[in-house]
RNA sequence: GGAGGGGUGGCAGAGUGGUCUAAUGCACUUGUCUUGAAAACAAGAGUGGGGCAACCCACCGUGAGUUCGAAUCUCACCCCCUCCGCCA
């Protein structure tokens, strides 16, 4: 949600804006009918206004002079009552509008229409040297890591179960990821719920618009497919102490996704789940964009010295126009190295909003000056399974069909290499 | 799932149809007094919206209703507490 006033004043940027976003969104019918609502809103208040007035009147008033004036309050009642109803739906369009509008892209943004337009701006490790590099999916079954004949028997379509060396491999990068964020401080972890309430997603973006994507349950609740949702809703509707700003969490969470836009792709293997695990780094901070770009700056960071210390090579992209979401400002997709495909697969995503989802839930704090200021929100992963189980299998094959686990993992694996029987 | 009680300003807590623009206390801000502080006394102070000045409107869990008028009456829902049942 943007400041209607800023909508007002800035109508020209918001549609270049959306254009950049290929967004197809009507802002002169929005500013029509915002002008609409403060006609009728004026109109209202000033009946209301009467309203009281006489109210106070009538409790003086002699018995003459109270009969009169009731009646003439049962008249403007009447009035009142008709465009109060008009009121509330030029309020209803203006709520599905507003809702529509998306945030403005930064300046330092691509243009593109899809992922394919992102720009690489960085690079590291090197891609290890294998001749015919398998599959994490067949490397995975022969050393009994994973079962996604049976995955799919149990859950369905997409269904996988991690087991023996798998699911200690998941359990090892778990601890490594909790642990590093401990060592380094500052982010205080918390479990999530994923299933969570309308108002939730509604708040960070995720809904209207990405319905088809979500998991509903009979109780018209959500399962999350990010622990970003109920994070950022923690502190829906409270007033922060600026002195506790920039307040950084590291959630984890069940994610759930129906991946309803995307049923030919990635049908095979871990790389794209209904169900799977996530850390998510998400932060509150002042309402500034320098800070805010600092901390976009280190949540990737963080992100990266993750990949780094499990010695995947990976490169980070920033996403262009057509590849952001409603509320997003700018985007980093990390993506690390699948050596069976040949090619770079995201495995993180770090993004800021402004305040684009504070003000839709109502988190602010006061500034130096006594004044109300909406925080600012960004969000990156930290690190999601199974995912990032296909690279840190994959790059560390070795030609038998076995797997070198990396450094940084084997005190919580317990072995420094995965074969058969081990 | 069943029975009962309750949601009021930062906190505590009055208020059961009309000066409620919500008493009172605590906490807070400013002033007086004081070398300074405390105490005492006095004044002030919420959030959002419209005009952007005076001013006006809304907000007593949420939504709908009754009424000329609702914190107060009615209905639905949400949440909290106590007890029972069930359960990890």
């Amino acid at each position: 949600m943007l400041d209607i006033k800023f909508i007002r004043e800035n109508a020209d940027l918001i549609k270049a804006g959306a254009k950049k976003k290929h967004l197809e969104v009507d802002i002169n019918q929005l500013l029509a009918v915002d002008e609409k609502r403060r006609g009728l809103l004026s109109e209202v208040e000033g009946m209301r206004a009467k309203q009281n007035t006489v109210s106070d009147e009538v409790v003086k008033a002699s018995p003459d002079e109270k009969a009169r004036l009731i009646g003439e309050m049962k008249t403007l009642k009447e009035t009142l009552s008709t465009k109060e109803k008009e009121l509330a739906e030029v309020d209803h369009q203006w709520q599905l509008l507003m809702v529509q509008v998306p945030n403005l892209p930064d300046l330092s943004v691509p243009e593109g229409a899809s992922d394919a337009d992102n720009v690489e701006v960085r690079v590291w490790g090197d891609k290890p040297a294998i001749a015919n590099p398998k599959s994490h999916v067949e490397l995975m079954q022969n050393l009994g890591m994973a079962d996604f004949e049976r995955g799919t028997k149990v859950s369905g379509f997409r269904g996988y179960i991690l087991k023996g060396d798998g699911a200690l491999l998941n359990y090892a990068v778990w601890n490594f990821v909790q642990d590093h964020f401990v060592k380094k401080g500052g982010f205080t972890p918390m479990l999530v719920p994923s299933l969570v309430k309308r108002v939730a997603f509604l708040g960070t973006g995720y809904l209207p618009q990405g319905e088809e994507d979500l998991y509903k349950t009979q109780d018209g609740d959500f399962l999350a497919g990010t622990g970003e949702v109920a994070t950022m809703a923690y502190y829906m509707n409270e007033t922060l102490d600026k002195k506790d700003l920039p307040m950084k969490m590291l959630s984890f969470s069940p994610c759930f996704r129906r991946e309803a836009g995307s049923h030919g792709k990635d049908t095979k293997g871990l790389m794209r789940v209904h169900e799977f695990f996530k850390f998510e780094q998400v932060v509150l901070c002042e309402a500034s964009h320098e800070e805010t770009v600092r901390l976009h700056e280190e949540l990737t960071q963080n992100a990266e010295g993750l990949l780094q210390a499990l010695n995947l090579p990976y490169h980070v992209v920033v996403n262009c126009g057509g590849d952001l979401g409603l509320g997003q400002v700018k985007k980093y997709d990390i993506e690390a190295w699948v050596p069976s495909e040949g090619k770079y697969r995201e495995t993180h995503s770090s993004s800021y909003f402004h305040d684009f989802q504070t003000r839709r839930l109502n988190i602010r704090y006061r500034d130096e000056n006594g004044a109300m200021q909406y925080a600012h929100s960004l969000n990156n992963t930290a690190l999601a399974t199974p995912r990032i189980l296909i690279s840190i299998i994959e790059n560390n094959q070795n030609e038998e069909g076995s797997i070198t686990v990396p450094e940084a993992l084997r005190s919580y694996m317990g072995k420094d290499k995965i074969q058969k029987n081990s």
